[in-house]
DNA sequence: AATTATATGGAACATTGTTCCGTTTCGGTA
DNA sequence: TACCGAAACGGAACAATGTTCCATATAATT
């Protein structure tokens, strides 16, 4: 690979990181290019997707993400680990603005983006919750999967603004999550 | 009013709505106009804020959901018809096709719409959710409009194909209105 | 029937995604 | 070090869509 397509690279995915964060996933193609100082080509070539592009820029963060959770697991009770986690996955995903429409936007040419994310996430999840369905402190008939879309829904709406709101839901879910477990 | 400005006021409403089923209320506006039979500006001219049409086309049938509320209270205990109209509320936003994103959109444009939508639907929610609390058969730190926000939110990613999986998740939130109710 | 205010429709403009092509630059090689 | 081919580049061109303007047609009124 080339140096200058190296540098163009890296220098695209932050100003792609930049633009998502101002105008969401969709924002202009023209406004990253210029912002990392190359010509429109040059971003459709390293990611003729866009999803492309998207998954790269958040690839790295989803992976902090799924990283919290073993951590999370050894510091802390079963249900209350898999509580923290899913309290700090649902702030990622609201801080990371435009992730969490790419998630769920449907378009098909977004399928890499979701495939990764849910790839990464889920095992995280599962481990978390199968702890707290050993300590009985959580039912058994609830998905890792649905719960993943189901928190990042509750957060695509509210990425700044209404916080608060977003985290009641979030708890109200998560009781949900023990309702009947026989606790 | 002239009486061609009524008849195309119509067409249009009907033309719109066939549009937003099909490619969501960010569908073309060329595309409306023509079904209707119309001109571009003749669609301006009765809606100059995308979200008039919307909130225009949606009106009636958020009507009919609200109206639904008294009627589930009058046929089934207070916990039982407040988690009916909440799942008959899901399939609602579900069905209609690009009303959850219009009401989530953050767009200032959009803002007519959530208002008429949340005015409608919440003292429905309320009176529901009242009588459950009086049963004791729902927490009480409960918000109408969380409730509201938090159900169109799981709906509006599964539209239609994942209808199984959004139900599940809307029952896990609704279990979550049980839990530590003292029941 | 004539008049006037209103509504209309299509063309024109702006923005954004996407592709094409001539030019430039990098990296290896004689 | 100088050259050459391939890869990358950048800007212009094309397509789709939202939005606005203006000459024309139409409905209501007298």
């Amino acid at each position: 690979m080339r140096a200058d397509s190296q540098r163009n690279l890296d220098v695209l995915l932050q100003a792609a990181s930049v633009v998502f964060a101002a105008s969401g996933v969709d924002g202009p193609v023209r406004e990253i290019a210029e912002k990392a100082g190359v010509g429109v080509t040059t971003v459709y070539r390293h990611f003729p997707q866009r999803a492309d592009l998207v998954a790269a820029v958040f690839r790295r963060e989803i992976d902090a993400c799924a990283d919290a959770a073993p951590i999370l697991a050894d510091k802390h009770a079963p249900f209350e680990a898999l509580a923290r986690w899913l309290e700090c996955y649902a702030k990622f995903i609201a801080t990371k603005r435009g992730l969490g429409v790419a998630l769920h936007a449907g378009d098909p040419a977004f399928d890499a983006l979701p495939a990764y994310f849910y790839q990464r996430q889920r095992p995280a999840l599962q481990t978390l919750l199968d702890g707290a369905v050993a300590a009985g402190e959580a039912r058994t008939d609830v998905e890792p999967n649905d719960l993943l879309r189901a928190i990042s829904s509750l957060c695509m709406a509210a990425p700044d603004g209404n916080s608060a709101q977003m985290q009641r839901m979030v708890a109200l879910l998560v009781d949900g999550l023990r309702f009947g477990a026989g606790l």
